[in-house]
RNA sequence: GCGUCGUUGGUGAAGUGGUUAACACGCUGGUUUGUGGCACCAGUAUGCAAGGGUUCGAUUCCCUUACGACGCCCCA
């Protein structure tokens, strides 16, 4: 049998619609932010992520998945969002534009060449946004609260927001520095992994799940504390603007972020979820100043941030939390002998026109088989097709939820589905948290 | 790239070096010549991830590969 290839997924059925629904909301919410959605490759020269990513990590040579193309070109699929969207604000001169920043979201597929294990696989889906040529604190805080904001919007709940800074260029390379001679001294006392880690990337030492408990790591040097003066007064005014949007959070020192690129505002966004373990880390981003210029472009001040989707649907499940989505059938048309059936697609067609969920049998079940599929389906109401009503113009309508069943006139079918069907709306349970403020575009029942 | 554990029907799964691979759910049909969801009856894997090996004989033991779960590395 041939396999789906490792670490990808197949997304059907319900979980399918849940996907579409978070899409929905960060669509909907991106709107509001006024950010534009993008769409750039899904793979691009390998030295767009070979440059765009600190030269200290291995990450991308190890880690993306590469291909030499037919022309001899060598390419790599896209392992995240932002390199690919600074090559386009770059490579379509963006920064020409008056109107900046310019401001951007997408979702998309990404591609990780790791070992699959829990929350992480090798196709996986990110949506993102970006705030390209702005330096202003304000739009750092406004990435966070656009990200919140989403995540409240789907429902979740204890939404918790890390934030750190790293500084200027001149800060985080005094922290660094810090940081080495820190630990050098006792560099016999870290684990395997963080002897290399001093070398190469020693923030990272700060992440160590091996060393966490290590007293060296509590009183290790804090980012805070080097910051230059400038640099503190900035991250103070990220942290006002967050306050006066309500958007509560933590500073946590050891938000780092694996990246060199990254300076100022570093955040993760974290929820509680029973069953996340401990990993619950939905999303995260920081502000990346000098990776258009690396990148062949104008120095442009950037922030953004980047989100799984597949833990976000994950955390929705977990959670429990009752979504807007639509599992069901309006009428489900039965039959027996062939004329019924030539009716049955007759009028399927009509009433789906008129806005009707319809569905209909099509593998020549027996009427016993066609109740179950009916049930099955969540039919809320079954028409069951007889060559003598309908010589009659009549047509037999069954609430599959009272079982009561009643022969009407067929001129008066869509009348008679619309009020039946429209009756029962207060009865649906209707648990969206967009409390009306969607406008529509949930499709909760908060608009009527 | 490294490690641990897995992989039996549509689904959940039990099980054994040897004639017909439990049980349950589901599904299909019948009892009910066009009204189900209850009940009863019947049917439903030439097959135990793939390939190779050991053996008189393997789904069961060994090896390899693929995929899965969870870790490590890395984390965008």
């Amino acid at each position: 049998m041939i396999q789906k290839p490792k670490g990808c997924n197949d997304i059907y059925g319900r979980e399918a619609k849940i996907w579409k629904y978070v899409e929905s909301i960060i669509d909907a919410t991106m709107e509001k932010y006024n950010y534009n959605y993008i769409r750039t490759p899904i793979f691009e020269s390998t030295e767009l992520f070979h440059r765009g990513i600190g030269e200290s990590t291995d990450i991308v040579t190890k880690e993306t998945y590469d291909f030499v193309d037919r022309g001899g070109r060598n390419m790599t699929l896209r392992p995240e969002g932002t390199a690919g969207v600074c090559r386009s604000y770059v490579e379509n001169k963006m920064y020409g534009n008056p109107n900046q920043p310019v401001k951007v979201y997408y979702n998309g597929t990404m591609y990780r060449y790791e070992r699959p294990q829990s929350g992480r696989d090798r196709e996986l889906t990110q949506f993102g946004m970006e705030v390209l040529g702005s330096d202003d604190p304000l739009s750092d805080a406004e990435v966070i609260s656009l990200a919140v904001n989403i995540y409240k919007m789907l429902g979740l709940k204890e939404i918790k927001v890390n934030i750190n800074s790293l500084g200027d260029k001149e800060s985080r390379d005094m922290y660094r520095k810090a940081l080495i001679d820190y630990f050098q001294p006792h560099i016999s006392e870290l684990c395997e992994d963080c002897q290399t880690r001093l070398e190469k990337n020693p923030l990272r030492i700060l992440d160590c799940k091996v060393d966490a408990d290590n007293e060296l790591l509590k009183n290790a040097p804090k980012t805070i504390d080097y910051l230059n003066d400038e640099s503190r007064e900035r991250f103070e005014q990220v942290k006002d603007y967050l306050d006066i949007m309500q958007v509560s959070y933590e500073v946590n020192p050891n938000i780092v972020r694996g990246l060199d690129y990254y300076n100022h505002t570093v955040f993760e966004i974290e929820a509680k979820v029973e069953g996340f373990g401990s990993n619950n880390v939905l999303g995260g981003g920081g502000r990346y100043n000098h990776l258009c210029s690396e990148i062949g472009g104008p120095e442009t001040p950037c922030i953004g941030f980047a989100s799984g989707i597949g833990r976000i649907v994950l955390a929705l499940e977990l959670e429990q939390i009752q979504l807007p989505i639509v599992e069901d059938v309006d009428l489900f048309l039965m039959y027996v002998n062939e004329d019924e059936k030539k009716y049955a697609a007759y009028l399927a067609q009509e009433l789906r026109m008129a806005g009707f969920i319809v569905d209909t049998e099509y593998t020549g079940r027996a009427l016993k088989g066609q109740f179950k599929q009916a049930d099955r389906l969540n039919a809320k109401y079954i028409a069951i097709l007889n060559s003598e009503d309908l010589d009659n113009n009549e047509i037999k309508i069954k609430n599959n939820k009272t079982k009561e069943e009643e022969i009407i006139s067929l001129d008066v079918l869509i009348y008679y589905l619309d009020e039946q069907l429209n009756t029962g709306v207060d009865d649906v349970e209707d648990d969206c948290h967009c409390g009306g403020e969607c406008g529509g575009d949930c499709h909760c029942h908060h608009h009527g």
